[in-house]
RNA sequence: GGUCCUGUAGAUCAGUUUGGAGUGAUCGCCACCCUGUCAAGGUGGAGGCCGCGGGUUCAAAUCCCGUCAGGACCGCCA
């Protein structure tokens, strides 16, 4: 956080107010014999008698030790106003745990402005309160040392951010937050209209199509800090409302959009951490998926995925029999203070089979026979169903030691992938505020995610998602399932296994928009209907253009090192999307129902 | 829609496996004492529908069923 307040235009002077001279955690030596006035929360209170009492002062900054003589009530979380004069502490009282921690306020004459109930829960960082209990009371929670540096942390990056895009020359764009709802893609939160009762508005689960609209209307660079809203259920990294800076230019390549948003990022790390990341890797998404089974790789650590499938091409053990085998390696897996119990490697295979593998086979690496130099061989789980050349060739392709344990998944080549690169994160994933920042440009991802029940493509975007440039033969001619090999100019940006956002090359030619709609079976009625402002846009010239959106939440919690995104939102939602705090969502009055047309169902 | 974990004092947790007398601890709170503490210290005290409902049992915080709330994850999130 070295650097949240750098660049700030804010005014020198700016901590003192009418009711106050200085902020509390400011305070230093250089301030000795000075009279200032403060104001703050009462953090702790050390009484020594009814002569003597130090009263810990705190605001946001930080805090500072009042010693106040004479009986007083100063309780926790009173707010009071202090006028005192600073002095250095008495030789061998310095506390050096603190910032302000050679002076102390003394003379103090104490205002008190309001009093507190005593807090419901330590305002400490010793103890994790219940969330709920926090978020009941989310107003004492916002005082806390974390919440206060999180939230500042999360302006600093808005502010790195805007100034970034204004530099690179962008435009601030504000789109609409009641808009018609499009049948695609994430479920829309509805607004019911009142002026036209049984008619909806949508809340933008994005400003996609606006930003398109921007570029037919010539801004040539977009940009905003949108607020974007998704009625689908919440985790971690997920909340209903998030933000994301959304960006979209004209005439320009990925290559242009992967130097935007790079410096942009890189602007917001550094604001955060002070100092600037490392350029992010470029990985295609089909390397990707191969060495991390993921499409947001963490390249914050090794446990990369071996391809086996040719060596168990005739195997006798059935269920390593696949068109599919990789394995994984666990250092330290087998043996020594990390080794995985018979009890948790149980529990493994049962997670394996829940994520949709056949199962999980494991085998621990052994010293070989045959004493010192011998090649390590296999023992354990399915090793005795391994001929002599399958260990040797598993211990040989994952570069396996001594005390390691190993993995296979033998699947379809989707499972394999998908199992290990979970597996793997279970396994060997650190926190998130370990292993630094390593930012990943995850490129070419299929255009289509797959074949419907019709045998029509599934977009793995969105249906206005140019195709990569090598692949557009393929498109205009191809069918069925050689369909899926086709790529498109579509780029994901990972952070240490967090997907941050997503972007794409629009598609702004009505020929190959046609053929990706009859490759989705989507008919042009139908498309009128869908998307009809917009195709009807693009033909009063439309610019070739390409965007991204970065989520914010997910950036900042990264930054600050929060494993959760509601750690950086001051009043988030909890899992079921409810707030406690003001206990949204509720009912409404039967007048206002009837206003707009609408009547409640009896739950069923 | 599903899987798993959690719910005991204002807060954080023991106690639940194997049912048994009065559910304890720490912090906080209240009162008193204490003139250099800083997670101050000392003495005393208050504070519990063991989430809620039902069942089994002579007996339930503990076992069973249901339900509510919170969390992690899968589905979902173009």
């Amino acid at each position: 956080m070295t650097g949240a307040g750098e660049g700030s235009t804010v005014l020198s002077n700016v901590d003192a107010t009418a009711m106050r001279t200085h902020l509390c955690g400011r305070l230093r030596t250089d301030d000795v014999g000075r009279t200032v006035t403060v104001c703050g929360w009462v953090d702790r209170r050390r009484e020594h008698s009814e002569h003597l009492a130090f009263v810990d002062l705190r605001d946001h900054t930080g805090i500072v030790q009042c010693v106040v003589e004479g009986a007083r009530d100063l309780r926790s979380e009173y707010v009071v106003r202090v006028t005192a004069t600073v002095r250095y502490r008495p030789v061998g009282t310095v506390n050096v745990n603190l910032a302000t921690g050679e002076i102390e306020l003394g003379d103090c004459t104490v205002e008190v402005l309001s009093r507190s109930e005593p807090p419901p829960f330590a305002l400490d960082e010793r103890t994790d309160v219940d969330e709920t209990i926090r978020l009941r009371y989310r107003y004492v929670d916002l005082r806390t040392q974390r919440l206060q540096r999180n939230l500042r942390a999360r302006a600093a990056v808005n502010r790195a951010v805007r100034r970034t895009m204004e530099t690179q020359g962008f435009v601030e764009v504000e789109t609409p937050m009641l808009i018609a709802s499009m049948p695609e893609g994430a479920r829309d939160f509805v607004v019911p209209s009142r002026k036209e009762p049984g008619s909806f508005y949508a809340l933008p689960q994005s400003p996609q199509l606006f930003k398109q609209l921007c570029m037919v209307g010539g801004i040539d660079r977009y940009y905003q800090i949108a607020r974007c809203l998704r009625d689908e259920d919440l985790r971690a990294d997920r909340q209903f409302e998030f933000m994301q800076l959304d960006v979209e230019a004209s005439f320009v390549t990925p290559d242009d959009i992967f130097e935007v948003i790079s410096e942009a990022v890189a602007a917001a790390t550094e604001a955060v951490t002070g100092q600037r990341p490392a350029e992010p890797l470029r990985m295609t998404w089909l390397e990707a998926m191969e060495r991390f089974g993921s499409d947001k790789p963490d390249t914050r650590f090794g446990m990369e995925l071996v391809e086996l499938t040719s060596l168990f091409e005739r195997t006798g053990a059935k269920v390593l029999r696949a068109p599919c085998v990789k394995g994984i390696r666990l250092a330290g897996g087998a043996a020594g203070p990390d080794a995985l119990s018979r009890g948790r490697l149980d529990d493994l295979v049962a997670t394996c089979r829940r994520w949709g593998a056949q199962g999980l086979a494991w085998m621990r690496v052994v010293a070989g026979e045959g004493g010192n130099g011998a090649a390590p061989g296999l023992d354990a789980g399915v090793a005795k169903l391994l001929s002599t050349t399958e260990s040797a060739g598993v211990v040989s392709a994952l570069d396996a030691r001594p005390g390691d344990l190993v993995f296979l998944v033998a699947d379809e080549l989707d499972v394999v992938r998908r199992v290990l690169g979970l597996l793997r994160s279970e396994l060997g994933r650190p926190p998130v505020n370990e292993g630094g920042l390593h930012y990943v440009w995850v490129v070419d991802f299929p255009l289509f995610e797959g074949l419907d029940a019709d045998g029509m493509a599934v977009p793995s975007h969105h249906p206005f998602t140019m195709p990569h440039v090598d692949d557009l033969d393929l498109v205009a001619t191809g069918s069925g399932r050689a369909l899926l090999d086709a790529r498109s100019q579509s780029y994901d940006l990972v952070l240490n296994g967090w997907e941050l956002g997503s972007g794409s090359v629009r598609i702004h030619r009505a020929d190959i928009q046609q053929r990706i709609f009859e490759l989705l079976g989507i008919e042009p009625a139908q498309a009128r209907a869908r998307f009809g402002f917009l195709l009807d846009a693009f033909r009063f010239g439309v610019p070739p253009h390409a965007g991204f959106a970065v989520g914010l939440d997910r950036l900042i919690a990264v930054l600050v090192g929060e494993e959760n995104i509601r750690e950086v939102i001051a009043f988030p939602k909890t899992q079921s999307g409810a707030d406690p705090l003001t206990n949204a969502p509720g009912s409404i009055t039967a007048a206002h129902l009837h206003e707009l047309g609408l009547r409640v169902l009896p739950p069923t």
